[in-house]
DNA sequence: CGTTATTTGTGCGTATGTATT
DNA sequence: AAATACATACGCACAAATAAC
């Protein structure tokens, strides 16, 4: 046989055919690259295992071979799969464990897991003309608040937001961002990709040393110029629109960042 | 009419039916993906400029409608592009400039572009058990070197790499890292990828904040202690095998570090 | 050594769905 | 309502790499 194939000349595409219990349908394929992400992330395939072949796999699943081939792709691109021509698909080394899986945006919004944030600065009106620059305003005027980050309850970042008027106005009704010394889970990034029209899908980091300043140093209960980590986010939509600049400064001797890269073409 | 199509009923996959004058052939979606990242990259599609449509760019490179797709799915999955159903295909913002254009491993490689680099300590035979230990190795011999990365004659990087025994052996009659003060613009990642069989698609970094060590500071002439950027790359194939580990320190009056980072699935 | 079977890679045609204009 | 444009899905043919024989 050479390819999949009952008969079946030009396929109805309907929403997807297969079963489909509870959640909204998705796509075949990318049902498909959810469960082999699944069993990939869970170790039922372990580092360097070989996956099912395209052909087995679309046996299973009852869709064409092409299908499976652009789920494949997706992993391959989140590298979390590598394939070699003639011999087949390999899980790729080291799934998560310790290890940030990869440096990705949804990282960033889930930063939370295990830490909480304390507000010390609540969202307010202000005039900054750096902070607009960078985000590409017209006018001077954004928004912004301040808040640390705590493992355990030791403060181990402070950071500063800066959002478009507009943006900010979304998050006015926000709590954990309004109430002065609210404790809370959610990061900024987090709030907005709810709220915005636009997913947000970029951000653009710049990450080097830097003196502690006095306010921050307070906050974290450091000495006024202990050298810390300080990392500058810059949050974009598709369109390239800017809509929240985060000033981070991590004291180094409780956190260090990890990112994993891959390689381009393949 | 449907798609593109003249007729030919099955096409002859033929090394790509088009011109092609000098170089190797590639496939047909990756000329064209080349073609349209080099329009990009060099601003002929500003930001935010509208692509071609897939019909368009299917008629005028001769393929298929599928193979246009194709292109454009590694493009979106570069960050080059954005696609909207019903709208068409949108140049990501920010080309390049004076922004390093994405985190990825060819990325470190480059890096040398308008860097130089000076050999300190040259490529010998060594034991370490932390570094062997961080390679995966099971003995404690290592090949070691270490350098310094210049800009302007100036230095703002000090390097050391720890190679598995095999791999520094490949390594052996390399002049520029075993001739002490040698000066050149080579890249260790990049000899390592024209010599080892398997190419290198991942690696793993880690950033914090250090004090210059003794040596280091020496060599960077600042004062000993002085805070820098200490940045561990651990390099591997993509089958897992660990071929580098790299341990930078960079004087961050001189250097930040700036990745751009993008959304999983879409 | 070549032959063959397996497995992934490339290219194309087609049909249909959905979102936007 | 219609046209445009991207998204999904299937089928097919052949190429190229690999491994077993």
């Amino acid at each position: 046989m050479t390819d999949s194939g009952t008969a079946a000349p030009a396929g109805a595409a309907a929403p997807a055919g297969a079963a489909r219990a509870a959640g909204r349908a998705r796509s075949a394929y990318r049902g498909l690259a959810d469960d082999l992400r699944a069993g990939l992330l869970s170790r039922r395939y372990p580092d360097g295992a070989r996956l099912p072949t395209e052909a087995e796999l679309a046996r299973t699943y009852q869709v064409s071979r092409q299908t499976v081939r652009r789920a494949f792709q997706d992993l391959v691109a989140e590298g979390l799969v590598h394939r070699v021509p003639g011999r087949g698909t390999f899980a790729a080394p080291r799934g998560s464990r310790y290890l940030r899986q990869f440096g990705s945006v949804d990282d960033l919004m889930s930063l939370s897991v295990d830490t909480t944030m304390r507000l010390s600065s609540p969202l307010r009106r202000q005039i900054d003309v750096d902070a607009a620059g960078r985000l590409g305003l017209d006018s001077d005027v954004v928004q912004s608040a301040a808040f640390l980050r705590l493992h355990d309850d030791v403060p181990f970042c402070h950071t500063a937001v800066w959002l478009p008027p507009g943006v900010g106005e979304t998050l006015r009704s926000v709590p954990e961002l309004t109430e002065c010394g609210a404790v809370s889970t959610v990061t900024v990034i987090g709030l907005l990709d709810e709220r915005l029209p636009a997913p947000i899908t970029d951000a653009e980091q710049s990450i080097t040393v830097a003196a502690a300043p006095g306010r921050v140093a307070a906050e974290l209960r450091c000495e006024p110029g202990h050298p810390v980590l300080r990392i500058d986010r810059l949050y974009a939509t598709a369109a390239g629109e800017r809509v929240e600049l985060a000033v981070s400064h991590f004291l180094p001797e409780q956190y260090s960042y990890r990112v994993r890269l891959r390689r381009g073409p393949l």
